[in-house]
DNA sequence: ATTATCTATAGATCTATAGATAATGC
DNA sequence: ATTATCTATAGATCTATAGATAATGC
């Protein structure tokens, strides 16, 4: 009864290329990202990874050995990878930046940028499962963002350390973007993201109440 | 050759009790919500959490509808009903404190306490999926959590709005609590939460570098 | 000839239920 | 007599692989 595979049903499958191995390997981890992103570590099968790529299970399996190595790849490694690219481009434009204020905003802005392209990612690898999450946070979190921060506090012209440490500042910073984050990714909230920076800035700096508003 | 049910591989099997419908029904949900804790929403199969609970998986069953109704009793609706009754204490506190300093102390000691118990189910509820995420976070984060965050801070004494607005205060609140709950449960760490809570509210009153050390 | 890709399938695991059994309260 | 609990199992879904096929580069 049934011709040879038609293209009527299957939509347009006669327009897929024979990738090389690697490039292959990358859209298979692009596409189980999204996957993941969507549902969850184990809300989604390797076969509705593999549809997503547009192609068979086993093709899957050619590259990665197992769901785990592909969830691993593909959302944990490139999440590590991201963050230690843009925490040394940050480094690099903090340097080209003199007074406080300016460094502060500078350290907000591209901070949510980072959390917002970031955050999901980052819920990810911090709330699937507690051990995996304690991991991540001990290995990656801590060592390459939080202590990033904290470096970046005590460097600020006229540091006092009062009337919190540097490290308990660089948490503050990262939960604050990521509030904001939040409430852009899961809120659905266009966040004008120099602006926000500049009142971040202006508030660690100058607290409320006290300083009353400006001149 | 097998004589009925012995009880020296089972383990403690003869001291299991029949409990009342409604009480199962709660032990059942707590074993669930350990469970969904440690590994995740679709980490765990509804025969482990009733091997948790030390029942067999009918039961489970009979009890609730379906592995996502059990998942949505235990974790969510137990969730969204610690938020509602820990924010009303808070909101009761803060009523029998006069000055912002006071207040702003009592606020994060409070919320520190609320988010270190609620931080691992909020972080299943928020990033488990995409579509379950921004749910939870519109329709009980945003209405209970952060719109009690955004009154208390505009009733503050002496609040100026400036440089950032209620709403925006309130995300900070709860971003900063969040990651020292973070490094609580996450991390590992103690912290001592009056102690932090002093801290983080001299901070947001004063701000640091214009303000110096204290005299 | 080599390399990418698919077909077909085994075996494990998981959800959910029907129907049987055993403990409890009267 | 009633209610809690278990046994046994159907059917779906999921991971992973062996072996076949088809496209590419030489």
């Amino acid at each position: 009864m049934a011709p040879r595979k038609s293209n009527t049903a299957t939509g347009p499958r006669q327009n897929r290329k024979r990738l090389s191995s690697p490039e292959r390997r990358v859209q298979i981890a692009d596409a189980a990202r999204q996957a993941f992103l969507g549902s969850g570590r184990d809300g989604v099968s390797t076969h509705q990874i593999a549809e997503a790529a547009g192609v068979n299970v086993a093709l899957v399996y050619q590259h990665f050995r197992s769901s785990s190595e592909l969830f691993d790849v593909s959302v944990l490694q490139t999440l590590e990878a991201l963050l230690v690219a843009r925490v040394a481009e940050i480094e690099e434009i903090l340097r080209t930046k003199a007074g406080a204020r300016d460094q502060l905003m500078t350290l907000h802005q591209s901070m949510l940028e980072l959390v917002i392209e970031a955050g999901p990612m980052l819920g990810m690898a911090l709330f699937t499962d507690q051990d995996s999450g304690r991991a991540f946070y001990r290995d990656r979190l801590e060592p390459i963002v939080l202590s990033f921060l904290d470096r970046s506090i005590s460097a600020l012209p006229g540091w006092s350390g009062y009337p919190a440490s540097s490290a308990e500042v660089a948490r503050m910073i990262l939960g604050i973007d990521l509030t904001f984050a939040l409430h852009a990714n899961l809120g659905g909230a266009d966040i004008d993201i120099p602006q926000v920076a500049t009142e971040l800035a202006d508030f660690m700096l100058l607290g409320w109440l006290e300083s009353g508003a400006p001149a």
